[in-house]
DNA sequence: TATGTGTTAAACAATG
DNA sequence: GCATTGTTTAACACAT
C-alpha cells in the first residue's frame, strides 16, 4: 500500500534536500571571537580560493582533489567564525530543541561557541537533509573497518541524528531498503570469527563510492554569513560532509580516538585560511565566471561561486551545479566516469603571522586511476530502487512512468541506463547479481577506497586542524590583549 | 508534462 | 515462536 504522505511530512523528507534549502533562513551566526578576523586575512583566503579555482581551471582536477581543495578552503570558512547551517536544520530554519549527541567540547573558547551554535541548530526533532544512502554511507565510512551491520548503521544514525530516536521506526525500514536496493552498498561475507549476530556486514561498493561522494557533494548545505547582505535561501552546492562536520564527524569514534585530529596535515598549504573569520571575506572573493571548463572546475565555480557571491539576491532555489559539458557528469552520483589524474594540490595562502606551528598544510594526492568504467553514472547509480525497477520490474516501470519514463530507460534509449550499465548477469534476480558481484574480485578498489577514505578522514582532519588553529589563534589574541592591558 | 530520485509503508522470506 | 534482517513491491512527493 502506498501511503499518502501528508505534504508537511514530505517537506521534511531527507530527499527534499533542495526543497529543504529553499526556506532556509540564515540561522548561522558568528562566533563571539569572530572579531579577531582581519580583512587582510580575508583577502588572503580569497586569494587562496582564487588560486584554487585557477588551478582547477588549468588542470582537470580529480573529483576528490578538487573537493579537497575547495573544501579545505571552505572548511576554513565554516570553522573560522562563519557559521553554517546545521544539516539537521529544519528547512524553515528553526532551531531544533536539543543538540546532537556529539557535542563539542565546551572548553573550546572559540569553537565551543561555534559548536554551540551548531548544536543549537542540530536537533532531535529535525530530519536531516541527507538521503538515507548518504547516511548509510557516512555510517559505514565512519566505521573502522568500513563495514557495519545494519544494527550499527542504525546506531550510527541515531547517534549522529537524534531525530531518528524519536522518529517512527519506518526509517529503519528505509535504511534496509536502501541497503538492499542501492548498489552502492554491498554485503560483506561475514567472517566466521566475527559474531555480529544476525545479518551481514554492509560496506560501500568501491565501484560506487565516488557516486556516493558525489551524492554527498550535492547535498545542499548552507554556509551563510550574517555579514552578507542578502543571504540567499539557496544553499551552495557543496559536500555536506565537509561543512557540517561538527556533530557528524568530530563526534565520530575515529575523530575522538585521535583527539580530534585524524590526519597528519603537512605544513605549508592552507595556512591562515582557518584564521579568517571576517565577514568581509566574501566581498573580497570574486565570483567565479561561468565558462565551459572541466566538470570539477565548474562544480567548484558553481558551488563556491554561488556561495561566495551570495551577497546578491540569488535564485531562491538550490540548483545543482552545471558541472560539465558532459551532462552525464552532472548527475547526482556521477563521478565514476570522470577521469582521474594525479593531482597533488596545494593551496598556499600568503604569509601568515602565525608561527610555523600554526600553519596548517593540507596536501592531497590522488593517484592516477584509469577509468575503466564505462558506466555512466548516474543511472546505474541511481538509487537501486530505480535500477531494480527497470531491470526487474517492467510492470513497475510502466506504473512509475506511466509512459516513457522507465520504459525508456528499460529500452535503453538513454546510453547510461541499465542496459548499458548492466551486464548479462543483470538479467538475474538482484540477489543473484549481488552474489555474483561479491564473488567478483575487486578491481583497484584498494586505491579507490584509500582515496575515498582519505578524503573523508582528511575532511575531519582538516577540520580538527582548523579547530586547533582557531583555538590557538583565539588564545593568542586573548593573551595579546591581556598583555597589552598589562 | 514527463521523467528521475528518494522516501515510506508493507508484505514476506530468511535467519539467528 | 519471535525478533531481526533482507528483499521486493507499491505509491507517493518533489525536483528537474
Amino acid at each position: 500500500m502506498g501511503p499518502t504522505m501528508p505534504p508537511s511530512k514530505k517537506a521534511q523528507s531527507p530527499s527534499s534536500g533542495a526543497s529543504a534549502s529553499q526556506g532556509m533562513s540564515p540561522p548561522y551566526r558568528q562566533g563571539d571571537a569572530a572579531t579577531a578576523a582581519s580583512e587582510a586575512e580575508a583577502a588572503d583566503l580569497s586569494l587562496s580560493l582564487s588560486a584554487s579555482f585557477s588551478k582547477a581551471e588549468d588542470e582537470e582536477l580529480t573529483s576528490l582533489s578538487w573537493l579537497h581543495e575547495s573544501t579545505d578552503l571552505l572548511n576554513s570558512f565554516s570553522h573560522s567564525g562563519l557559521r553554517s547551517v546545521s544539516p539537521l536544520q529544519d528547512p524553515d530554519g528553526q532551531h531544533p530543541r536539543s543538540p546532537s549527541s556529539s557535542s563539542p567540547s565546551p572548553d573550546d573558547p572559540l569553537l565551543g561557541d561555534a559548536h554551540s551554535a551548531y548544536d543549537l541548530a542540530a536537533g532531535a526533532n529535525r530530519k536531516p537533509p541527507y538521503s538515507f544512502s548518504c547516511l548509510i554511507f557516512m555510517a559505514i565510512e565512519d566505521a573502522p573497518n568500513k563495514r557495519l551491520p545494519v544494527k550499527d548503521i542504525y546506531g550510527w544514525i541515531l547517534e549522529h541524528f537524534p531525530y531518528f530516536a524519536s522518529a517512527p521506526t519506518g526509517w529503519k525500514n528505509s535504511v534496509r531498503h536502501n541497503l538492499s536496493l542501492n548498489k552502492c552498498f554491498k554485503k560483506v561475507d561475514k567472517d566466521r570469527s566475527q559474531s555480529i549476530g544476525k545479518g551481514s556486514l554492509w560496506s560501500i561498493d568501491p565501484e560506487y563510492r565516488h557516486n556516493l561522494i558525489q551524492a554527498l557533494k550535492k547535498t545542499p548545505y548552507h554556509p551563510y554569513s550574517p555579514g552578507l547582505a542578502t543571504p540567499s535561501t539557496s544553499p551552495p552546492t557543496l559536500p555536506q560532509t565537509f561543512h557540517h562536520s561538527p556533530p557528524l564527524w568530530s563526534g565520530t569514534p575515529l575523530f575522538r580516538k585521535n583527539g580530534g585530529v585524524l590526519l597528519q596535515v603537512p605544513r605549508g598549504v592552507i595556512q591562515n585560511g582557518a584564521r579568517v573569520r571576517s565577514q568581509a571575506l566574501f566581498p573580497v572573493i570574486r565570483p567565479l565566471p561561468v565558462s565551459p571548463v572541466g566538470s570539477r572546475t565548474s562544480a567548484i565555480r558553481s558551488s563556491l561561486g554561488d556561495y561566495l557571491s551570495r551577497g546578491q539576491d540569488s535564485p531562491s532555489r538550490y540548483s545543482p551545479p552545471p558541472c560539465s559539458e558532459d551532462l552525464q557528469d552532472d548527475h547526482t552520483y556521477s563521478t565514476a566516469k570522470s577521469p582521474s589524474r594525479l593531482c597533488s594540490s596545494q593551496v598556499a595562502a600568503p604569509s601568515s603571522p602565525l608561527d610555523d606551528d600554526d600553519i596548517i598544510a593540507v596536501e592531497i594526492q590522488s593517484d592516477v586511476k584509469p577509468e575503466p568504467r564505462e558506466i555512466p553514472l548516474d543511472s546505474h547509480i541511481t538509487t537501486a530502487a530505480t535500477t531494480t525497477y527497470i531491470s526487474q520490474q517492467p510492470l513497475r516501470g510502466q506504473r512509475r512512468s506511466s509512459g516513457a519514463g522507465a520504459g525508456t530507460l528499460a529500452g535503453s534509449s538513454l546510453p547510461w541506463t541499465k542496459n548499458r550499465a548492466r551486464g548479462i548477469s543483470d538479467t538475474l534476480p538482484l540477489k543473484k547479481r549481488r552474489a555474483a558481484a561479491v564473488e567478483k574480485p575487486p578491481e583497484s578498489d584498494d586505491e579507490e577506497m584509500k582515496e575515498a577514505a582519505g578524503s573523508l578522514l582528511h575532511l575531519a582532519g582538516v577540520r580538527a586542524c582548523l579547530n586547533n588553529i582557531t583555538n590557538r589563534t583565539a588564545k593568542g589574541q586573548k593573551e595579546q590583549k591581556e598583555a597589552l592591558r598589562n
